[in-house]
DNA sequence: CATATTACCGACCGAACGTTCAGTAATCAT
DNA sequence: ATGATTACTGAACGTTCGGTCGGTAATATG
Protein backbone atom coordinates (compact mmCIF):
# COMPACT_ATOMS: atom_id res chain seq x y z
CA UNK A 1 0.00 0.00 0.00
CA UNK A 2 1.46 3.30 -1.22
CA UNK A 3 0.95 6.49 -0.05
CA UNK A 4 -2.56 6.71 -1.90
CA UNK A 5 -3.85 6.46 -5.02
CA UNK A 6 -3.70 10.08 -5.81
CA UNK A 7 -4.26 10.55 -9.20
CA UNK A 8 -2.81 13.72 -9.31
CA UNK A 9 0.46 11.18 -8.98
CA UNK A 10 1.99 11.31 -12.19
CA UNK A 11 5.90 10.58 -11.34
CA UNK A 12 6.01 8.51 -8.43
CA UNK A 13 5.43 5.51 -10.63
CA UNK A 14 7.12 2.34 -9.25
CA UNK A 15 10.54 2.61 -8.39
CA UNK A 16 12.65 5.34 -8.11
CA UNK A 17 12.74 8.47 -6.37
CA UNK A 18 9.30 10.06 -5.57
CA UNK A 19 9.01 13.61 -7.33
CA UNK A 20 8.47 16.67 -5.66
CA UNK A 21 5.59 17.67 -8.08
CA UNK A 22 3.08 16.03 -10.11
CA UNK A 23 2.61 17.39 -13.94
CA UNK A 24 -0.40 18.82 -13.31
CA UNK A 25 0.74 20.49 -10.13
CA UNK A 26 3.82 21.99 -12.02
CA UNK A 27 1.96 22.98 -14.76
CA UNK A 28 -0.41 24.78 -12.38
CA UNK A 29 2.28 26.74 -10.74
CA UNK A 30 3.85 27.23 -14.37
CA UNK A 31 0.74 29.16 -15.91
CA UNK A 32 0.82 31.25 -13.16
CA UNK A 33 4.28 32.75 -13.66
CA UNK A 34 3.11 33.13 -17.27
CA UNK A 35 0.24 34.87 -16.42
CA UNK A 36 1.96 37.07 -14.39
CA UNK A 37 5.26 37.92 -16.25
CA UNK A 38 3.99 37.20 -19.35
CA UNK A 39 5.10 34.15 -21.38
CA UNK A 40 8.25 35.59 -23.11
CA UNK A 41 9.36 37.36 -20.41
CA UNK A 42 9.23 34.29 -17.90
CA UNK A 43 12.67 33.01 -18.26
CA UNK A 44 13.07 28.66 -17.22
CA UNK A 45 15.28 29.98 -14.32
CA UNK A 46 12.20 31.53 -12.96
CA UNK A 47 9.86 29.04 -13.29
CA UNK A 48 12.53 26.94 -11.65
CA UNK A 49 13.05 28.90 -8.86
CA UNK A 50 9.19 29.25 -8.82
CA UNK A 51 9.15 25.36 -8.13
CA UNK A 52 11.73 25.28 -5.93
CA UNK A 53 13.76 23.04 -8.30
CA UNK A 54 16.76 24.01 -9.92
CA UNK A 55 16.60 24.61 -13.73
CA UNK A 56 17.96 21.46 -14.96
CA UNK A 57 15.65 19.13 -12.29
CA UNK A 58 13.48 21.27 -14.26
CA UNK A 59 14.20 20.16 -17.46
CA UNK A 60 14.08 16.98 -15.91
CA UNK A 61 10.47 17.33 -15.54
CA UNK A 62 9.53 19.63 -18.89
CA UNK A 63 10.60 19.29 -22.27
CA UNK A 64 10.99 23.13 -22.73
CA UNK A 65 9.50 26.36 -22.45
CA UNK A 66 6.88 25.67 -25.54
CA UNK A 67 5.71 22.28 -24.78
CA UNK A 68 4.40 23.91 -21.41
CA UNK A 69 2.63 26.30 -23.14
CA UNK A 70 1.54 23.99 -25.56
CA UNK A 71 -0.33 22.00 -22.78
CA UNK A 72 -1.19 25.08 -20.89
CA UNK A 73 -3.11 26.49 -24.25
CA UNK A 74 -4.76 22.75 -25.07
CA UNK A 75 -6.68 23.03 -21.63
CA UNK A 76 -7.79 25.63 -22.27
CA UNK A 77 -8.75 24.88 -26.06
CA UNK A 78 -10.14 21.76 -24.50
CA UNK A 79 -12.71 23.57 -21.64
CA UNK A 80 -13.99 25.85 -24.65
CA UNK A 81 -14.66 24.24 -27.21
CA UNK A 82 -16.63 21.78 -24.53
CA UNK A 83 -18.83 24.53 -24.37
CA UNK A 84 -20.42 23.35 -27.59
CA UNK A 85 -21.30 19.93 -26.18
CA UNK A 86 -23.96 21.16 -23.91
CA UNK A 87 -25.09 23.97 -26.52
CA UNK A 88 -25.55 21.32 -29.67
CA UNK A 89 -29.15 20.18 -28.14
CA UNK A 90 -30.99 21.38 -31.90
CA UNK A 91 -34.54 21.83 -30.42
CA UNK A 92 -33.99 24.98 -28.87
CA UNK A 93 -34.71 28.62 -29.76
CA UNK A 94 -31.20 29.92 -31.54
CA UNK A 95 -31.31 32.48 -28.91
CA UNK A 96 -31.56 30.72 -26.29
CA UNK A 97 -28.76 28.24 -27.94
CA UNK A 98 -27.18 31.67 -28.07
CA UNK A 99 -27.53 32.88 -24.68
CA UNK A 100 -26.41 29.41 -23.54
CA UNK A 101 -23.15 29.56 -25.21
CA UNK A 102 -22.17 32.93 -23.57
CA UNK A 103 -23.10 31.65 -20.05
CA UNK A 104 -20.99 28.01 -20.94
CA UNK A 105 -18.12 30.09 -22.21
CA UNK A 106 -17.95 32.59 -19.11
CA UNK A 107 -18.33 29.72 -16.69
CA UNK A 108 -15.33 27.93 -18.82
CA UNK A 109 -13.55 30.85 -18.76
CA UNK A 110 -13.83 31.07 -15.29
CA UNK A 111 -13.38 27.59 -14.11
CA UNK A 112 -10.41 27.37 -16.04
CA UNK A 113 -9.21 31.23 -15.51
CA UNK A 114 -5.16 30.72 -15.22
CA UNK A 115 -5.13 28.43 -19.21
CA UNK A 116 -7.71 30.55 -20.80
CA UNK A 117 -6.01 33.93 -19.64
CA UNK A 118 -2.78 32.70 -21.10
CA UNK A 119 -4.25 31.25 -24.18
CA UNK A 120 -5.53 34.37 -24.72
CA UNK A 121 -2.98 36.78 -24.96
CA UNK A 122 -0.86 33.90 -26.98
CA UNK A 123 0.56 35.98 -30.12
CA UNK A 124 1.27 33.45 -33.15
CA UNK A 125 5.27 33.84 -32.71
CA UNK A 126 5.71 29.86 -32.73
CA UNK A 127 4.38 26.89 -33.98
CA UNK A 128 2.51 26.14 -31.30
CA UNK A 129 1.02 29.61 -30.93
CA UNK A 130 -0.21 29.69 -34.27
CA UNK A 131 -1.86 26.60 -34.17
CA UNK A 132 -3.42 27.53 -30.92
CA UNK A 133 -5.29 30.82 -32.73
CA UNK A 134 -6.46 28.80 -35.16
CA UNK A 135 -7.85 26.32 -32.82
CA UNK A 136 -9.31 29.86 -31.02
CA UNK A 137 -10.00 30.67 -34.45
CA UNK A 138 -12.35 27.97 -35.04
CA UNK A 139 -14.05 28.45 -31.66
CA UNK A 140 -15.05 32.19 -32.12
CA UNK A 141 -16.40 31.00 -35.62
CA UNK A 142 -18.66 28.27 -34.03
CA UNK A 143 -20.01 31.47 -31.88
CA UNK A 144 -20.58 33.72 -34.45
CA UNK A 145 -22.35 31.19 -36.31
CA UNK A 146 -24.65 30.83 -33.21
CA UNK A 147 -24.92 34.71 -33.33
CA UNK A 148 -25.89 34.82 -36.97
CA UNK A 149 -28.55 31.81 -36.65
CA UNK A 150 -30.28 34.22 -33.97
CA UNK A 151 -30.56 36.94 -35.70
CA UNK A 152 -31.42 35.12 -39.20
CA UNK A 153 -34.08 33.77 -36.96
CA UNK A 154 -35.08 37.81 -36.04
CA UNK A 155 -34.74 36.76 -32.01
CA UNK A 156 -31.90 38.96 -31.36
CA UNK A 157 -31.77 42.92 -32.87
CA UNK A 158 -31.32 42.60 -36.81
CA UNK A 159 -29.44 46.50 -36.77
CA UNK A 160 -26.30 44.97 -36.01
CA UNK A 161 -23.96 42.87 -38.36
CA UNK A 162 -24.02 39.60 -36.04
CA UNK A 163 -20.04 39.23 -36.35
CA UNK A 164 -20.22 42.48 -34.78
CA UNK A 165 -22.35 41.76 -32.26
CA UNK A 166 -20.72 37.83 -31.43
CA UNK A 167 -17.27 39.88 -31.45
CA UNK A 168 -18.48 42.48 -28.85
CA UNK A 169 -20.38 39.88 -26.31
CA UNK A 170 -17.49 37.13 -26.11
CA UNK A 171 -14.89 40.08 -26.17
CA UNK A 172 -16.91 41.23 -23.08
CA UNK A 173 -16.64 37.81 -21.76
CA UNK A 174 -13.11 37.44 -22.46
CA UNK A 175 -12.54 40.48 -20.67
CA UNK A 176 -13.05 38.75 -17.56
CA UNK A 177 -9.55 37.30 -18.08
CA UNK A 178 -7.93 40.61 -17.32
CA UNK A 179 -9.39 41.36 -13.85
CA UNK A 180 -11.01 38.65 -12.34
CA UNK A 181 -9.29 36.62 -8.92
CA UNK A 182 -10.77 33.72 -7.42
CA UNK A 183 -11.60 34.57 -3.53
CA UNK A 184 -12.33 37.69 -4.24
CA UNK A 185 -15.54 39.63 -2.97
CA UNK A 186 -16.98 39.11 -6.41
CA UNK A 187 -18.26 35.11 -6.82
CA UNK A 188 -17.75 33.54 -10.25
CA UNK A 189 -21.45 32.58 -10.31
CA UNK A 190 -22.08 36.68 -9.88
CA UNK A 191 -19.77 37.08 -12.45
CA UNK A 192 -21.28 34.76 -15.26
CA UNK A 193 -25.46 36.32 -14.18
CA UNK A 194 -23.93 39.65 -14.48
CA UNK A 195 -22.61 38.87 -17.83
CA UNK A 196 -25.24 37.11 -19.51
CA UNK A 197 -27.92 39.62 -18.31
CA UNK A 198 -25.84 42.54 -20.17
CA UNK A 199 -25.29 40.69 -23.04
CA UNK A 200 -29.09 40.30 -23.15
CA UNK A 201 -30.65 43.22 -21.53
CA UNK A 202 -27.88 45.95 -21.43
CA UNK A 203 -27.62 48.27 -18.52
CA UNK A 204 -30.52 50.11 -19.08
CA UNK A 205 -32.93 50.06 -15.64
CA UNK A 206 -34.94 47.16 -15.24
CA UNK A 207 -38.42 46.56 -17.44
CA UNK A 208 -41.42 45.28 -15.18
CA UNK B 1 24.51 75.45 -25.20
CA UNK B 2 21.46 74.17 -26.17
CA UNK B 3 18.41 75.49 -27.48
CA UNK B 4 16.90 75.63 -24.63
CA UNK B 5 13.39 73.22 -24.32
CA UNK B 6 13.44 70.95 -27.14
CA UNK B 7 10.26 68.65 -25.69
CA UNK B 8 9.86 66.54 -29.00
CA UNK B 9 13.22 66.82 -30.91
CA UNK B 10 12.98 65.34 -34.40
CA UNK B 11 15.56 65.33 -37.14
CA UNK B 12 15.95 67.94 -39.50
CA UNK B 13 16.67 70.61 -36.92
CA UNK B 14 19.46 73.18 -39.26
CA UNK B 15 22.58 71.64 -39.92
CA UNK B 16 23.51 68.25 -40.67
CA UNK B 17 22.47 65.52 -42.56
CA UNK B 18 18.59 64.68 -42.75
CA UNK B 19 17.09 61.66 -40.87
CA UNK B 20 14.92 59.09 -42.83
CA UNK B 21 12.06 59.58 -40.26
CA UNK B 22 10.30 62.16 -38.02
CA UNK B 23 10.16 60.28 -34.27
CA UNK B 24 6.64 60.18 -34.98
CA UNK B 25 6.82 58.24 -38.25
CA UNK B 26 9.70 55.81 -36.20
CA UNK B 27 7.30 55.49 -32.72
CA UNK B 28 4.50 54.75 -35.47
CA UNK B 29 6.62 51.73 -37.14
CA UNK B 30 7.96 50.49 -33.90
CA UNK B 31 4.43 49.89 -32.25
CA UNK B 32 3.19 48.55 -35.16
CA UNK B 33 6.20 45.83 -34.49
CA UNK B 34 5.20 45.63 -30.70
CA UNK B 35 1.50 44.31 -31.72
CA UNK B 36 2.62 42.13 -33.85
CA UNK B 37 5.19 40.44 -32.40
CA UNK B 38 4.60 41.19 -28.71
CA UNK B 39 6.46 43.89 -27.04
CA UNK B 40 8.86 41.19 -25.07
CA UNK B 41 9.34 38.98 -27.76
CA UNK B 42 10.29 42.10 -29.93
CA UNK B 43 14.31 42.28 -30.19
CA UNK B 44 15.95 45.92 -31.32
CA UNK B 45 17.24 44.36 -34.07
CA UNK B 46 13.56 43.43 -35.29
CA UNK B 47 12.68 46.87 -34.53
CA UNK B 48 15.72 48.25 -36.96
CA UNK B 49 15.01 45.67 -39.51
CA UNK B 50 11.22 47.15 -40.03
CA UNK B 51 13.16 50.83 -39.97
CA UNK B 52 15.66 49.66 -42.60
CA UNK B 53 18.18 51.27 -40.24
CA UNK B 54 21.21 49.30 -38.95
CA UNK B 55 20.67 48.33 -34.71
CA UNK B 56 23.49 50.98 -33.96
CA UNK B 57 21.86 53.70 -36.21
CA UNK B 58 18.54 52.79 -34.43
CA UNK B 59 20.01 53.98 -31.56
CA UNK B 60 21.50 56.93 -32.25
CA UNK B 61 17.27 57.92 -32.60
CA UNK B 62 15.78 56.27 -29.48
CA UNK B 63 17.39 55.62 -26.43
CA UNK B 64 16.28 52.61 -25.96
CA UNK B 65 13.35 49.35 -26.11
CA UNK B 66 11.62 51.24 -22.37
CA UNK B 67 11.40 54.57 -23.53
CA UNK B 68 9.82 53.65 -26.97
CA UNK B 69 7.18 51.77 -24.93
CA UNK B 70 6.89 54.43 -22.63
CA UNK B 71 6.13 57.20 -25.29
CA UNK B 72 3.81 54.60 -26.46
CA UNK B 73 1.92 54.11 -23.82
CA UNK B 74 1.72 57.59 -22.84
CA UNK B 75 0.04 58.87 -26.37
CA UNK B 76 -2.36 56.16 -25.26
CA UNK B 77 -3.25 57.22 -21.42
CA UNK B 78 -3.22 61.22 -23.04
CA UNK B 79 -6.31 59.77 -25.17
CA UNK B 80 -7.78 57.65 -22.56
CA UNK B 81 -7.49 60.35 -19.94
CA UNK B 82 -9.16 62.97 -22.51
CA UNK B 83 -11.91 60.99 -22.93
CA UNK B 84 -13.37 63.02 -19.83
CA UNK B 85 -12.78 66.39 -20.65
CA UNK B 86 -15.94 65.79 -23.05
CA UNK B 87 -18.05 64.12 -20.31
CA UNK B 88 -17.54 66.00 -17.35
CA UNK B 89 -20.24 68.46 -18.19
CA UNK B 90 -21.97 68.31 -14.79
CA UNK B 91 -25.52 69.29 -15.66
CA UNK B 92 -26.60 65.98 -17.35
CA UNK B 93 -27.88 62.93 -16.55
CA UNK B 94 -25.49 60.59 -15.10
CA UNK B 95 -26.47 57.77 -17.52
CA UNK B 96 -26.15 60.05 -20.13
CA UNK B 97 -22.65 60.80 -19.07
CA UNK B 98 -22.12 56.99 -18.73
CA UNK B 99 -22.96 56.39 -22.24
CA UNK B 100 -20.77 59.52 -23.55
CA UNK B 101 -17.99 58.17 -21.66
CA UNK B 102 -18.55 54.69 -23.22
CA UNK B 103 -19.02 56.22 -26.77
CA UNK B 104 -15.85 58.37 -26.23
CA UNK B 105 -13.61 55.65 -25.12
CA UNK B 106 -14.49 53.39 -27.96
CA UNK B 107 -13.84 56.44 -29.84
CA UNK B 108 -10.57 57.18 -28.27
CA UNK B 109 -9.15 53.51 -28.89
CA UNK B 110 -10.17 53.45 -32.11
CA UNK B 111 -8.37 56.94 -33.36
CA UNK B 112 -5.40 55.80 -31.65
CA UNK B 113 -4.88 51.58 -32.08
CA UNK B 114 -1.58 51.01 -32.04
CA UNK B 115 -0.93 52.93 -28.90
CA UNK B 116 -4.25 51.65 -26.86
CA UNK B 117 -3.79 48.22 -28.03
CA UNK B 118 -0.22 48.06 -26.41
CA UNK B 119 -1.06 49.63 -23.62
CA UNK B 120 -3.52 47.16 -22.81
CA UNK B 121 -1.31 44.34 -23.28
CA UNK B 122 1.21 45.82 -20.82
CA UNK B 123 2.22 43.43 -17.69
CA UNK B 124 4.76 45.34 -15.14
CA UNK B 125 7.69 44.07 -15.54
CA UNK B 126 9.55 47.37 -15.75
CA UNK B 127 8.80 50.93 -13.79
CA UNK B 128 7.48 52.40 -16.98
CA UNK B 129 5.10 49.09 -17.35
CA UNK B 130 3.87 49.44 -13.75
CA UNK B 131 3.23 53.64 -14.09
CA UNK B 132 1.63 52.83 -17.63
CA UNK B 133 -0.61 50.31 -14.94
CA UNK B 134 -1.25 52.77 -12.30
CA UNK B 135 -2.32 55.57 -14.42
CA UNK B 136 -4.84 52.73 -16.42
CA UNK B 137 -6.15 52.01 -13.40
CA UNK B 138 -6.99 55.72 -12.57
CA UNK B 139 -8.44 56.05 -15.54
CA UNK B 140 -11.02 52.90 -15.15
CA UNK B 141 -11.41 54.35 -11.05
CA UNK B 142 -13.08 57.66 -13.32
CA UNK B 143 -15.14 54.84 -15.33
CA UNK B 144 -16.13 53.00 -12.76
CA UNK B 145 -17.12 56.73 -10.61
CA UNK B 146 -19.52 57.20 -13.37
CA UNK B 147 -21.68 53.53 -13.30
CA UNK B 148 -22.01 54.23 -9.90
CA UNK B 149 -22.98 57.79 -10.16
CA UNK B 150 -25.60 56.29 -12.71
CA UNK B 151 -26.70 53.05 -10.76
CA UNK B 152 -27.01 55.34 -7.02
CA UNK B 153 -29.45 57.43 -9.64
CA UNK B 154 -31.40 54.57 -10.58
CA UNK B 155 -31.16 55.29 -14.12
CA UNK B 156 -29.10 52.00 -14.88
CA UNK B 157 -30.00 48.61 -13.51
CA UNK B 158 -29.46 48.05 -10.02
CA UNK B 159 -29.06 44.65 -9.67
CA UNK B 160 -25.40 44.26 -10.52
CA UNK B 161 -23.08 45.85 -8.67
CA UNK B 162 -21.96 48.73 -10.80
CA UNK B 163 -18.36 47.61 -10.68
CA UNK B 164 -19.07 45.11 -12.45
CA UNK B 165 -20.83 46.77 -15.16
CA UNK B 166 -18.13 48.91 -15.22
CA UNK B 167 -15.45 46.22 -15.61
CA UNK B 168 -17.92 43.84 -18.46
CA UNK B 169 -18.60 47.29 -20.16
CA UNK B 170 -15.17 48.64 -20.70
CA UNK B 171 -13.95 45.49 -21.17
CA UNK B 172 -16.34 45.12 -24.39
CA UNK B 173 -14.86 48.48 -25.54
CA UNK B 174 -11.17 47.57 -25.22
CA UNK B 175 -11.61 43.69 -26.84
CA UNK B 176 -12.49 45.61 -29.83
CA UNK B 177 -8.64 46.44 -30.00
CA UNK B 178 -7.92 42.47 -30.48
CA UNK B 179 -9.53 42.55 -33.73
CA UNK B 180 -10.03 45.77 -35.46
CA UNK B 181 -8.21 46.51 -38.29
CA UNK B 182 -8.81 50.04 -40.12
CA UNK B 183 -9.68 49.37 -43.78
CA UNK B 184 -11.92 46.18 -43.10
CA UNK B 185 -14.96 46.16 -44.12
CA UNK B 186 -16.66 47.87 -41.01
CA UNK B 187 -16.32 51.52 -40.40
CA UNK B 188 -14.99 52.64 -36.98
CA UNK B 189 -18.36 54.48 -36.62
CA UNK B 190 -20.38 51.03 -37.29
CA UNK B 191 -18.08 49.59 -33.97
CA UNK B 192 -18.85 52.94 -31.83
CA UNK B 193 -22.63 52.88 -32.32
CA UNK B 194 -22.41 49.01 -32.00
CA UNK B 195 -20.74 49.01 -28.72
CA UNK B 196 -22.90 51.53 -26.96
CA UNK B 197 -25.61 50.50 -28.61
CA UNK B 198 -24.83 46.60 -27.21
CA UNK B 199 -23.89 48.40 -23.76
CA UNK B 200 -27.08 50.23 -23.04
CA UNK B 201 -30.04 47.79 -24.84
CA UNK B 202 -28.23 44.49 -24.88
CA UNK B 203 -28.56 41.86 -28.05
CA UNK B 204 -32.32 41.46 -27.61
CA UNK B 205 -34.89 42.14 -30.62
CA UNK B 206 -35.60 45.64 -30.84
CA UNK B 207 -38.40 47.66 -28.66
CA UNK B 208 -41.01 49.39 -30.38
C1' DC C 1 36.13 76.30 -49.06
C1' DA C 2 36.12 74.97 -44.00
C1' DT C 3 33.65 73.53 -40.19
C1' DA C 4 30.11 72.11 -37.28
C1' DT C 5 26.47 69.02 -37.00
C1' DT C 6 23.84 65.17 -37.80
C1' DA C 7 23.02 60.32 -39.76
C1' DC C 8 24.61 56.15 -40.05
C1' DC C 9 27.68 51.83 -40.02
C1' DG C 10 30.34 47.50 -38.45
C1' DA C 11 32.30 45.48 -34.85
C1' DC C 12 31.96 44.46 -30.42
C1' DC C 13 30.64 43.77 -25.08
C1' DG C 14 28.79 41.52 -20.99
C1' DA C 15 24.74 39.42 -19.58
C1' DA C 16 20.96 36.50 -19.99
C1' DC C 17 18.69 33.26 -22.64
C1' DG C 18 17.00 28.10 -23.49
C1' DT C 19 19.06 23.84 -23.33
C1' DT C 20 22.32 19.89 -22.53
C1' DC C 21 25.02 16.60 -20.01
C1' DA C 22 27.87 13.75 -17.03
C1' DG C 23 27.49 12.62 -12.67
C1' DT C 24 25.36 11.93 -7.87
C1' DA C 25 21.74 11.03 -4.44
C1' DA C 26 17.57 8.93 -3.12
C1' DT C 27 14.15 5.33 -3.37
C1' DC C 28 11.79 0.95 -4.61
C1' DA C 29 11.59 -4.07 -6.09
C1' DT C 30 13.84 -8.16 -5.50
C1' DA D 1 22.51 -6.04 -0.27
C1' DT D 2 22.03 -5.27 -5.10
C1' DG D 3 20.46 -3.28 -9.10
C1' DA D 4 17.25 -0.75 -11.57
C1' DT D 5 14.94 3.48 -11.74
C1' DT D 6 13.96 8.08 -10.89
C1' DA D 7 15.15 12.90 -8.96
C1' DC D 8 18.17 16.09 -8.95
C1' DT D 9 22.91 18.89 -9.27
C1' DG D 10 26.53 22.02 -11.18
C1' DA D 11 28.83 23.43 -14.84
C1' DA D 12 28.86 24.47 -19.04
C1' DC D 13 27.14 25.06 -24.36
C1' DG D 14 25.98 28.16 -28.26
C1' DT D 15 23.00 31.95 -29.26
C1' DT D 16 20.72 36.11 -28.83
C1' DC D 17 19.78 39.94 -26.16
C1' DG D 18 20.01 45.25 -25.23
C1' DG D 19 23.35 48.45 -25.67
C1' DT D 20 28.09 50.91 -26.72
C1' DC D 21 31.88 52.85 -29.38
C1' DG D 22 35.06 54.68 -32.83
C1' DG D 23 34.82 56.02 -37.15
C1' DT D 24 32.80 57.65 -41.70
C1' DA D 25 29.56 59.83 -44.95
C1' DA D 26 26.37 63.42 -45.86
C1' DT D 27 24.53 67.94 -45.36
C1' DA D 28 23.71 72.95 -43.87
C1' DT D 29 25.89 77.09 -42.56
C1' DG D 30 29.26 80.71 -42.99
Amino acid sequence: MSTGPAPLEVSARGRGRPARYSRDDLLALVVAVFNERGYEATSMEDLARASGLTKSAFYHHVSGKEELLGLAVERALGALSAVFDGVATPGERPVDRLQDAIRRTAEALLAELPYVTLLLRVRGNTEVERSALARRRAVDARLAALASEASQAGEIRGDIDPRLVSRLLFGMVNSIAQWYRPGARTSADEVVLAVVTLAMEGLGAQRS
